[in-house]
RNA sequence: GGCGCGGUAGCAAAGCGGUUAUGCAACGGAUUGCAAAUCCGUCUAGCCCGGUUCGACUCCGGGCCGCGCCU
């Protein structure tokens, strides 16, 4: 099947902006018109349980504003951008069957990238191979793997740090896996620069305008997410007994520091003050995505009502959609 | 009032008569199957006044402030 020009592709809009800038609110009155369909591009909202420390809608927000891909999987098994990638291929297709315009709301900004630049054909995760190479970080340090990395592929060892461990660990996988380079791998996708989208994504920066009022927001939340029973839901999900902390559902921000405080390792403040610190933190990360993202149509947000006018008029003047 | 201890970057906290403490936060950046993750970079401070010295955050004297003990 020949993809069609991506000009004459029907259109996607994919609202990314950081924590706490007003995405769901928004996409939850955009949804209102009738024209939309959300679709979820978010690491934590994937798993099931972790609802009221991720900020998923509630149940009444849900019947009103469906989001696919929230609650698909269960905490105690990773997600991945890959599987994203498919997954959000498959909505796409069946909301533009619906007649939709499929409405992508997230802040995962690698799930945006995988989506639109698509991913090298890479081996997954393997959880064998992964358990070896940490074992032997384990003994001999990270740089020892970069070390060793180096041999069979120094162009990703030149390009890592030798104490990054994810990205080592990975590399090293890939290798031992396929018994090719990942370099290679990542050369060829370059080369190729396929794209099996189904719709053109127009890209909304959501930016808030103020760094500061941005940081209030995101501390009066936290404490919101508290009042609202926060800890009873960790609880639960240390309650489970299968459930460790080093699982990537688990390091999501305000569960990790709520899982420690939990474990008797932190006290009340302490852990207050690391979660909403977590956050911010994200923020800034997902703001330095944002300010190098190729086309996006910027929206400066104050943080309040006003914030889904502008986007709606953003929609209207640049794609000719009105609501 | 007397004695002791201490005043170091936004916060915490060391050493040192002349070369970067460090941690956390903040800020900037990277980002290809863990990404709400992981990693990198930047931030050069020493309560005030005087003295010693080629040179003081570091030594000496005075002042101010804080903490503790004593009366």
């Amino acid at each position: 099947m020949k993809p069609l020009p991506s000009d004459r592709l029907p259109p996607a809009i994919c609202l990314a902006g950081p924590t706490a800038s007003g995405k769901t609110r928004i996409a939850v009155e955009l949804v209102q018109s009738g024209h939309f369909e959300i679709i979820s591009v978010d690491s934590a909202l994937v798993y099931r349980g972790l609802n009221i420390g991720a900020g998923k809608p509630d149940a009444v927000t849900l019947a009103l504003a469906p989001h696919r891909l929230i609650d698909i999987r269960d905490p105690a098994v990773p997600y991945s951008a890959a599987e994203f990638r498919s997954d959000a291929l498959r909505e796409l297709r069946q909301v533009l069957q619906a007649g939709k315009i499929p409405l992508l709301v997230g802040g995962t900004m690698l799930y945006f990238k995988a989506l639109r630049d698509g991913l090298a054909d890479l081996p997954p995760a393997d959880p064998a191979i992964r358990e070896r190479i940490t074992d032997m970080a384990g003994r001999l340090g990270w740089p020892a793997i970069h070390a060793r990395l180096a041999l069979v592929d120094p162009v990703s060892a030149a390009r890592l740090n030798p104490n990054d461990p994810q990205r080592l660990q990975r590399a090293l996988e890939v290798y031992e896996s396929t018994g090719r380079p990942l370099s290679e791998f990542h050369r060829r996708h370059r080369d190729e620069a396929a794209t099996d989208l189904p719709c053109r994504l127009h890209f909304i920066g959501l930016l808030p305008t103020d760094r500061a009022a941005l940081h209030q927001v995101i501390a009066q939340r936290f404490q919101h997410m508290l009042d609202a029973g926060l800890l009873d839901e960790v609880r639960a999900l240390q309650a489970r007994g299968d459930l460790s902390c080093d699982l990537p559902s688990l390091r999501s921000v305000g569960y990790r520091q709520l899982w420690d405080f939990l474990a008797g390792h932190s006290d009340h403040d302490t852990m207050v003050a690391k979660a909403v610190a977590a956050t911010r933190q994200l923020a800034k990360r997902q703001l330095t995505w944002l300010r190098g993202w190729k086309d996006l149509q910027e929206v400066p947000v104050t943080l309040t009502v006003e914030d889904a006018i502008n986007v709606k008029s953003c929609l209207k003047s640049k794609l000719g959609i009105s609501m």
